[in-house]
DNA sequence: GTCTATATACAGATAGAC
DNA sequence: GTCTATCTGTATATAGAC
């Protein structure tokens, strides 16, 4: 737990920004080098490899997640709702490590499949004792999982569908009526 | 709509398994022939760049994607069950197309995020008459969105989480009671 | 239409200077 | 700790034979 150097974080951020903005083909150990401002050496020097500098990835994100989880229950609103509501995109640096990390996932990389999968089955442990039964429990999981999804088609320049606050507020109303017990009860 | 050249389909259809199966990065000129069965000249007399091969997997895409929406508008379950389940990973050609082309867009292409835009604007359109609000045309919209991104992430040979049959049906009641305003009097 | 051979560019990684 | 220079493999694309 000692403060990891400077440019080492420089170069996690760097790979994050790279592969969640443009992608996987783009997040070279060379645009990140010149995206942290580092050479190529000096990145090599604290991950010696691209698969190193993917697992420092996937570390961080779920650091990130398990402080994130932390925040979401004790959210005035509710866990639900706080856990919808930072789905969409935030531009947080964990909504960024997510998307950075199902980008590797979904080009072949077996741990950023199960680091995504160990961070998904903290979040339903979180919020199983407030949905009524496991499927409102999955109901409310693939709403989130279908908000990232829209999130991480944005590449580029070209927007993807996007929903607006009002949006987004009835949104989680709708959810939350159909699977939580006491919604009537409000 | 002459028929088109059998060594154009299979390129089509290798091309489309390893977007699918393997992700964008193992999807290059070479894999696609080899996995054909045609060399890499021959590809390239049908496809004459990389861009023209993946221009044709989209087109292809939402050929199959009209297809499939007439078809939901008549299935004997009704349309917004229809639709949920073929939203899981069923191993159809759409499936497996619509899966392909969301690599490419998360890989920085502005065609396939169009694209997939666009089908999914048809099926807002198919849905529509039968939810009670735009809310909840949203909410099954993104419900089938999570199904997908968690199909995509399964790659290689390590699976993501998964629904049995009864899960679905569930989630499916659950979805249609909370978004079809005649739910209660079926 | 389909092939082989090859040009060009760039990826990840190593060696070794400072 | 950070750099430059370089090796090796592989991607897209072209040229031209069959």
């Amino acid at each position: 737990m000692s403060r990891p150097p400077r440019a080492r974080e420089s170069v996690l951020d760097a790979f994050a920004r790279i592969l969640s903005d443009d992608g996987e083909r783009a997040a070279t150990m060379d645009a990140t080098a010149r995206e942290a401002g580092v050479s190529k050496g000096g990145l090599l020097y604290h991950f010696g490899s691209k698969e190193a500098l993917e697992a420092g990835l996937m570390e961080r994100m779920e650091a990130l997640a398990i402080d994130d989880i932390e925040e979401i229950k004790r959210a005035p609103e509710g866990p639900v709702a706080a856990f919808m509501r930072t789905s969409i995109h935030t531009g947080s640096v964990l909504d960024q490590a997510i998307v950075a990390v199902s980008r590797l996932a979904q080009n072949g990389s077996a741990p950023a499949v199960e680091a995504l999968r160990r961070v998904r089955v903290l979040w339903e442990e979180a919020l199983r004792p407030l949905a009524k039964d496991e499927t409102a429990l999955q109901l409310i999981l693939l709403v989130s999982d279908g908000l990232y999804f829209n999130n991480a088609l944005t590449v580029g320049s070209v927007p993807g569908p996007q929903l607006d606050a009002d949006d987004i507020a009835a949104l989680i109303r709708l959810v939350e009526a159909s699977t939580t017990p006491d919604a009537a009860a409000r």
